[in-house]
RNA sequence: CGGGGUGUAGCACAGUUGGCUAGUGCGCCGCGUUUGGGACGCGGAGGUCCCCAGUUCAAGUCUGGGCACCCCGACCA
């Protein structure tokens, strides 16, 4: 185990602190090839949470999960114009299989929308099998210039649902429905609070009628697009002949959409939160809970601390006891504050005599006196507190990092300045997004569905405008 | 794809005008003493010095070529 005495501060640079934590915490370390990266089992642990919680979610919805497989023919990839045009720079492609040059090419899944509607074309023939509603776990390849641990990988493990419906309007629910389950998510869960609203015609999916995004906002003010739920209307349903005939006998299209979370979402939860000491991780995602120490490696001194956990394991917590004996206890605090475990209960002589417990948040560093008969209780009361004061924290955070900006002037003094989120009046003429995108490096990060209609001119070139966009520094 | 940087033990690095058996710290293994905020002693294991070619009596060190990764920008979940 090796860890190193020292970390950068994240207080200063932030962007060093990450990939240090990241390395340090044994989240993830870089694998072999360009762009890729391991994932290690502490990492993986808070994936397999978040598969948990959100596969509950989506099939509460009677989302069915399935598999579609990595190599989609590059032909069936080309048949929609929008996302080829969209997906074509960062596609990898095989050419070669088995040592011979293939007859056709295999494109390996930046997402499965070609593959699955493929499917989907052969499914339906009636109304009366629709919906369908698909949900995989998968990997997908993007051949990014640029990479970051978790943010932006190469190859990148998410969920992609797909789902295709007899009306518009039943697709919509289910782009909102999907929306708001990663809500749900990211709030409750995660403690990441965010913006909904929808993309600007240039940011958003590939081949999508209207895309709707999870912006967040990291600590150096720049946004994360969090995950997205695409309305896809009837575009790849006409590329792929996806159609069936209604109670009138009528022929018609599916209406589809797609939506995905990935594993950037543990780069945003890493981003953040945490602190100079180390990362810090919400309960409820946390793979360990609770750790317990025991001061010195002796009995009867162990023997109280594993009672103790199982008490807490038995309640359903995530309990760890270490008790590495050649580890000092100043190590191993040290240790698990960098892993960013949300509480740990220190057991000497006086608590075992006294029956009082010392938690120490990790929060907060404050130190709660637990009674070991309601120990479960007032642990579970203590999660709770840590959950929605990280929360909390996070939102004012976002609350004091979003500005109005009512003059061009004003917003460029804001980019380069705090930057942060801007709500800004935009005309939504592409040619004026990438003109401020050029100017200023902020690009629209959404408009949220409830805005209201207001009667003002562009921030960016002074034309009418009706809606106040987010803006931001996009990752 | 542009700019910069780095490749030497698991990790971080040092290695002089080319020179003898390639080093230091951390980590790792063994034994002992330790343990209330990053313990210590003694002993030990661990090397394709990124790869290829060249110069030389001699290359980690010099030359040429290649590869890889990281960081900063433009593109992206």
């Amino acid at each position: 185990m090796a860890y190193n005495k020292t970390l950068p501060k994240r207080s200063e640079d932030l962007s060093q602190w990450y990939n240090a934590i990241v390395l340090q915490a044994e989240l993830a370390e870089y694998g072999p090839a360009k762009g890729t990266m391991i994932i290690r089992p502490y990492g993986y642990a808070i994936w397999e949470e978040i598969q948990r919680q959100l596969d509950q979610k989506i099939k509460a919805d009677g989302v069915e999960n399935a598999y579609f497989p990595l190599f989609i023919p590059e032909a069936l990839f080309n048949r929609e114009k929008e996302h080829v045009e969209g997906f074509s720079p960062e596609l990898a492609i095989v050419t070669i299989g088995g040592g011979e040059e293939l007859s056709e090419k295999l494109a390996i899944r930046p997402t499965s929308e070609t593959i699955i509607c493929e499917s989907f074309s052969r499914w339906v023939q009636s109304w009366r099998d629709l919906p369908i509603k698909i949900n995989q776990w998968a990997n997908v390849v993007r051949w990014e210039k640029r990479t970051y641990m978790f943010l932006r990988t190469s190859e990148f493990l998410w969920q992609e649902g797909h789902t295709i419906h007899a009306t518009h309007e039943e697709a919509w629910g289910m782009v909102l429905k999907a929306m708001e389950n990663y809500t749900t998510l990211y709030q409750e869960v995660m403690a990441m609070p965010g913006i909904v609203g929808r993309k600007s015609e240039t940011e958003k999916f590939a081949g999508a009628d209207v895309t709707l995004t999870y912006e967040s906002l990291m600590a150096e003010g720049k946004a994360l697009q969090s995950c997205t739920s695409h309305d896809l209307g009837q575009n790849f349903a006409r590329a792929f002949d996806i159609a069936f005939q209604d109670r009138t006998g009528g022929r018609q299209y599916v209406w589809q959409t797609s939506w995905g979370l990935s594993t950037r979402a543990i780069g945003g939860l890493i981003m953040l939160h945490g602190d100079d000491r180390g990362l810090k991780l919400p309960p409820r995602i946390a793979p360990i809970q609770v750790v317990i120490l025991p001061v010195r490696n002796e009995e009867p001194l162990l023997e109280f601390s594993r009672s103790a956990a199982d008490q807490l394991s038995q309640a359903g917590f995530r309990v760890k006891v270490d008790d590495r004996e050649d580890e000092s206890l100043g190590r191993r605090i040290n240790k698990w504050e960098v892993k960013g475990v949300p509480i740990r209960i220190e057991i000497g002589q006086r608590e075992m005599e006294s029956g009082d417990l010392k938690a120490v948040r990790r929060d907060t560093g404050e130190v709660v006196s637990i009674r070991l008969g309601s120990l479960v209780n007032q642990i579970q009361e203590l999660l709770d507190q840590v959950q929605n004061s990280m929360y909390a924290e996070a939102e004012r955070f976002l609350q004091e990092n979003t500005r109005e900006a009512n003059s061009y002037q004003e917003f460029k003094d804001i980019m380069t300045g705090p930057r942060g989120f801007i709500r800004a009046l935009w005309c939504e003429d592409a040619a004026c997004e990438a003109k401020i995108k050029e100017e200023t490096k902020a690009t629209t990060r959404c408009l949220p569905l409830d805005a209201p209609e207001e009667n003002g001119t562009c921030i960016g070139c002074g034309k009418p405008a009706k809606h106040r966009w987010y803006f931001g520094q996009a990752y």
